[in-house]
RNA sequence: GGGUCGUUAGCUCAGUCCGGUAGAGCAGGGGCCUUUUAAGCCCAGGGCCACAGGUUCGAAUCCUGUACGACCCA
């Protein structure tokens, strides 16, 4: 193990505690109190007018100011921090020198006595015993702080190189409070969801993640090797096409939450490896799911933040039901003044789109231009909106309306300019979903890399018969980013994707 | 994929225009200090200036390339 300069001189220190007969390393914690019970048990027999409790308490040094024969620190665990008043009286000349001598910031330690209140009125430790629970011997960037008069805290130092953060984001989480709330957020957040789910009768499955045959989503896989079986297998692009093959099965309602992977590019609302969660609902069908999403949003906001308006990049959003409701083709019409339908081949319609002064690529499908020409208006949806009724081209799963077999009944639901999910009333035709995967193989020969494969054995399950139903897709780590206000989804992500380095 | 910016001490950053001994604060080390809280005071340390080339008497600084990252665009 390489050590540098500071390392090297912890490791001294180490050593010294040993001589001294101290473990650096020792098997437990005899901790009684967290640093929040000890505050909140001091302030009780303080009010009680009992004497001061006796605490054994345990955490991570973050600051220290010693002093010739009296020292201060502050210790935190996961409830708060504590300070601890070290006076040399109280715990003895040799341990006093001792903990001088071989505690750092950064070191988790244990400490023992009555608690107190000091001169300045902070409720602390008055430490007659001190231990090592583990010494660190690389330094962590922890900051020093100042809390103003008006109570807010001024952070000196901080650790914020963000490719440092990510790499090594255990030092992120321990240095950076706020860091470590956004994933109890996120955690708040996902069981919410799974609660609302649970409460409404649906049932949580888990399905596989290396497949066959991937499908449900337009997106290019990751591929692997099964060795043994000598069997090419996909990560999941997405769930979609195992849960409906429950329904079959005589499920009515079920959900998975999990990953989900797509070989494509990174940037801020795009990881390889991203959170999803699907449902599948029996009899209903596009009309349902939008108010299932907008009570399961809202319920999931309001539990998490207590609250159904978010603030999300300095505006505010309002995740209350009803959201607004409009076609694919009006949003297009009123942000790009393009009426695609009137422009049903490819030519005609990258003709018009060049000539409005937008980037058409050459080798775009029709289908990849409208969704090009919604990825401009997309921005600008902040408030949540269902954007519906999309081409059957570019939706080989979802059902076609009723009054228009050129498009389905599908939504994709935008919030804080990012698309959120996607939904549909779910094509359960066998002979007609059979069309589509042949018409999916067309597109992926002419070059449309992200077309679905055909899955025989979904057919298959189809033909058994498959209850009218709709389905749902939503970016767990998207709507992380909208309840914490992370503008990245690298932020969201306790380990986001990071190229290699040396 | 394209553009812009960045990479200097463990952390946060100056220094780069206009080439000439590598800087600060915090952290760490040695002292002083029994109510501090960005504790304070004194002293002495700490660097492959991302990497590889080039220009130059001389490069952290100018040029080219590479890696990694951030932001914007596709």
């Amino acid at each position: 193990m390489e050590l540098n300069d500071l390392e090297q001189q912890r490791v001294q220190k180490l050593e010294r505690l040993r001589e001294a007969g101290g473990e650096p390393y020792p098997r437990r914690s005899y901790r009684t109190h967290t640093t929040a019970e000890a505050i909140a048990v001091y302030e009780a027999a303080e009010s009680a007018e009992t004497p001061a409790p006796e605490v054994t308490v345990a955490g991570r040094v973050i600051s220290s100011r010693v002093m010739g024969k009296l020292s201060f620190a502050h210790i935190a665990d996961e409830s708060g921090r504590l300070q601890l008043f070290v006076r040399r009286n109280s715990l003895g000349e040799q341990a006093y020198d001792l903990f001088r001598k071989t505690v750092d910031l950064g070191d988790f330690v244990e400490a023992e006595g009555p608690m107190m209140r000091t001169r300045t009125g902070e409720i602390s430790l008055q430490v007659t015993s001190i231990r090592m629970l583990a010494k660190a011997i690389t330094p962590l960037p922890i900051p020093k702080e100042y809390e103003g008069k008006d109570g807010k805290v001024t952070r000196f130092g901080a650790f914020s190189d963000v490719e440092g953060r990510y790499r090594q984001r255990y030092a992120d989480l321990a240095v950076n409070p706020e860091v470590r709330e956004v994933f109890r957020v996120r955690s708040r957040m996902i069981g919410a969801l799974r609660r609302w789910l649970d409460d409404n009768g649906y049932l949580e499955v888990e399905t596989p993640i290396l497949q066959p045959i991937y499908g449900g989503a337009a997106a290019r896989p990751f591929t692997t090797y099964h060795n043994q079986l000598k069997q090419d297998l996909y990560l999941r692009v997405s769930f979609e096409l195992y849960l409906k093959r429950l329904l079959v099965g005589m499920f009515e309602r079920v959900y998975e939450i999990g990953r989900d992977f797509r070989n494509e590019g990174v940037s801020y609302k795009h990881n390889p490896e991203f959170t999803q969660l699907e449902f599948y609902c029996a009899y209903t069908d596009l009309y349902g799911v939008m108010e299932t999403t907008e009570q399961m949003v809202a319920y999931t906001a309001q539990e998490t933040l207590g609250t159904t308006t978010v603030s999300f990049k300095g505006q505010e959003i309002e995740l209350g039901s009803p959201w607004r409701r409009i076609t694919l083709r009006e949003i297009i019409q009123q942000g790009n003044g393009i009426d695609y339908v009137a422009y049903p081949d490819v030519a005609s319609l990258r003709h018009v789109i060049r000539e409005r002064g937008y980037d058409a690529a050459r080798n775009a499908t029709w289908g990849h231009l409208v969704d090009n020409l919604l990825s401009e208006v997309e921005p600008g949806l902040i408030q949540p909106t269902f954007v519906h009724d999309y081409p059957v081209e570019i939706s080989p799963l979802a059902k076609q309306k009723p009054d228009d077999p050129t498009h389905v009944e599908r939504f994709e639901f935008f919030i804080g300019g990012m698309e959120m999910g996607n939904a549909f009333t779910e094509l359960n035709d066998p002979f007609e979903q059979e069309q589509r995967f042949l018409q999916q193989g067309r597109a992926y020969e002419e070059g449309d890399k992200e077309a679905q494969p055909m899955d025989e054995d979904y057919l298959r399950a189809m033909k058994y018969g498959m209850p009218p139903n709709g389905g749902f897709g939503m970016g767990i780590d998207r709507l992380a980013m909208l309840l914490t206000d992370k503008h990245s989804i690298r932020e969201v992500l306790l380990y986001p994707h990071l190229r290699m380095r040396d």
